[in-house]
DNA sequence: AAAAGGCTCAACCGCAAGGTA
DNA sequence: ATACCTTGCGGTTGAGCCTTT
């Protein structure tokens, strides 16, 4: 296969976001949604950047409802326990945070709460990295000897499934409604 | 005042999953 | 059955801000 990166095509503008390219992403995903292909989006609202950007921008920091930066006690507490079940699985960590983006808090555990936990003694077991060494795993194994597709796909919704039921697992109550509030330590680089 | 070093976080990269022609 | 495409995720990087000297 060996595709290449999104953004390596001539032409679109890597780097920090300008007000201007916030406006015209906002603007579009509010008249056309987010459901009408990012691969496309960029062209259609005129923007120089790629996909896979334009969707790191918006879900990361355009988002209507995000709440930035002052985490509370209680966000820390809920992040250290979802942590210590799930793993660096911040998609499904964020998933249970209302306001809070995957990118967010991956990067507040690791310059705060990483800390905070060695300070105390507390550091963590780093889970082994569940996403990319097990899938690894998975495709060496797919390659070394030539499983089917039906193999192939049976692991696909075995991990799936697994996911799944590590989220049945971790039933965090209640927590929620206590971090209702939006917090203001936006710095707004922008 | 300014240079150096540390810290934060937005954004990028590479890869796997899932879809489809 | 498979080749290729898009999307989404986790790890990492580096620009720019902050603090210390």
């Amino acid at each position: 296969m060996g595709r290449k990166p999104c953004c390596s095509k001539e032409g679109l503008k890597k780097g920090a976001w300008t007000s201007k390219e916030d406006m015209l992403l906002t603007q579009y995903i509010k008249e056309h949604g987010e459901a009408t292909g990012w691969r496309s989006l960029p062209k259609k609202a005129g923007l120089l950047r790629c996909g896979k950007s334009c969707r790191l921008r918006w879900v990361n920091y355009l988002k209507p409802g995000l709440k930035r930066g002052n985490f509370k006690p209680e966000e820390d507490d809920l992040i250290i326990r979802l942590y210590s079940l799930l793993g660096s699985r911040w998609s499904l960590i964020a998933g249970r945070i209302p306001g809070r983006t995957d990118n967010d808090i991956k990067n507040y555990w690791n310059t705060h709460l990483l800390k905070k936990l060695k300070a105390q003694g507390n550091e963590p077991r780093r889970h082994k990295s569940l996403a990319k060494h097990t899938r690894r795993r998975t495709r060496e194994k797919a390659n070394a000897s030539s499983q089917s597709t039906k193999q192939k796909s049976n692991n696909k919704t075995k991990k799936r499934k697994n996911v799944g039921k590590i989220e049945e697992n971790c039933n965090i109550e209640g927590k929620d409604q206590a971090l209702a509030k939006t917090g203001t330590r936006n710095k707004a680089r922008y």
